[in-house]
DNA sequence: ATGAAACGGTTGTTTTTACAACAGAAAGAA
DNA sequence: TTCTTTCTGTTGTAAAAACAACCGTTTCAT
């Protein structure tokens, strides 16, 4: 567990927490580890969430699959961040989506009741990181509100510019790569793979943009 | 001000609250009342928000327009509804969404600051507001998950079921009313409205359901 | 190195949507 | 009341999406 230390010092749930202090706090809040291989889920649809869970290892996509099959992306974690927030108050019912490991992964989790409730030791940090989830967790929803914008979108092609308008703006540049291959981001933004491959490249005929693989290019 | 001490005690925000410590607490939280005419805005798309704000009286709307005038409704708040919450972080940016008085409507502003800054009066209520705070966000959250997965699906159809399931489910009634009528559903959905109409009575001559207005009954 | 699986692009067909224009009903104001 | 505005449903057309089937390329495991 010491090993992620230096990534938890860089995460958001831990910001302005010293090493030490996660070091004790790793002991105080619980913390579990557990590792998944590409393709195993962590959470499932319909489960109970008790934890709060940080990624430290490898990359997660919270998705959620209809049905009919149809699958829906609703969001992808990166090393550092966090998911199951949402499931931590009490009484907010079982998960609605699955969580599912993109690459093989390793997780920390935490014990929700251990997170809210203030310990007796290093209550000081114990009350930033309550703040620091209330933080994470008003960043997700504005990042929410930013997805349904682009699902708002009534074209395909729409979509495509309003996700990648988005994320050429967060990596400051008109050139930058996206964390999905095509059917990923079909699945993201709740469209058809081979129509949404065939608009990329009318939209690349017309010289709005260029890509090779997940790397994109906006004129 | 003190009219509204009612309304108060039954919100999420101050779950859990005595009517003599809201008293208090509006004083302490530099509580601020503003009304305001069906139609006018609250908050607009691109303003600084720094007050988290809680509805007394009237409806909203949190909604967007885009360039070309196609109007996406994010959300609903009705009366002890909470908003503006995911931008009480700091450095959160501006807003991304305009807020709208659906009617008449009065709001309450507190101050972000002196919410999340625990105050020497009546802080044991104090921060069970911080508390009932993240609570109250983090089911928003999961309720713009819920509509996610509306949004997600990919017929005009699919997203009036998945929709009208959902409202059905959480009103505990097969026959139930909805807080839109057809455009705002249309644009709740982000779908045409002239379409959807055509589809909901297309789905009513199968017999999946009945309508007058805005009461709903699924068969 | 080789076979299998995953990936991305292409095409044609069918279904669905958006858009526009209109009409009757309901609601609201003068 | 009467006039006006808003709301809802209806229809037809053009545009777009979903779906299915296929193929060459890349990636991966053995």
């Amino acid at each position: 567990m010491k090993k992620y230390i230096p990534v938890l010092e860089n995460t958001q749930l831990f910001a302005g927490v010293g090493e030490a202090e996660i070091s004790a706090m790793l002991g105080c809040l619980q913390a579990q580890k557990c590792s998944y291989k590409k393709g195993e889920y962590v959470f499932r649809q319909g489960e109970q969430v008790n934890n709060i869970t940080v990624l430290v290892e490898g990359s997660l996509h919270i998705q959620r699959d209809d049905y009919w099959g149809n699958r829906s992306i609703i969001n992808m974690i990166r090393v550092g961040e966090m998911f199951g927030e949402a499931y931590a108050a009490p009484g907010s019912g079982a998960s609605l989506n699955d969580v599912v490991a993109v690459e093989d992964s390793t997780v920390l989790f935490f014990d929700v009741k251990r997170i809210l409730t203030v310990c007796s030791s290093a209550c000081r940090f114990h009350s930033m990181v309550v703040q620091n989830l209330f933080f994470a967790i008003s960043e997700k929803n504005r990042k929410l509100v930013q997805k349904l914008g682009h699902m708002a979108k009534r074209t395909t092609r729409e979509k495509l510019i309003s996700y990648l308008s988005e994320e050429a703006g967060r990596q400051n540049s008109g050139t930058f790569t996206i964390p999905f291959n095509r059917q990923q981001l079909a699945d993201f933004l709740s469209v058809d793979r081979s129509a949404m491959s065939n608009e990329l490249c009318k939209m690349r005929d017309e010289g709005l943009l260029t890509f090779q693989k997940n790397r994109f290019t906006l004129l």
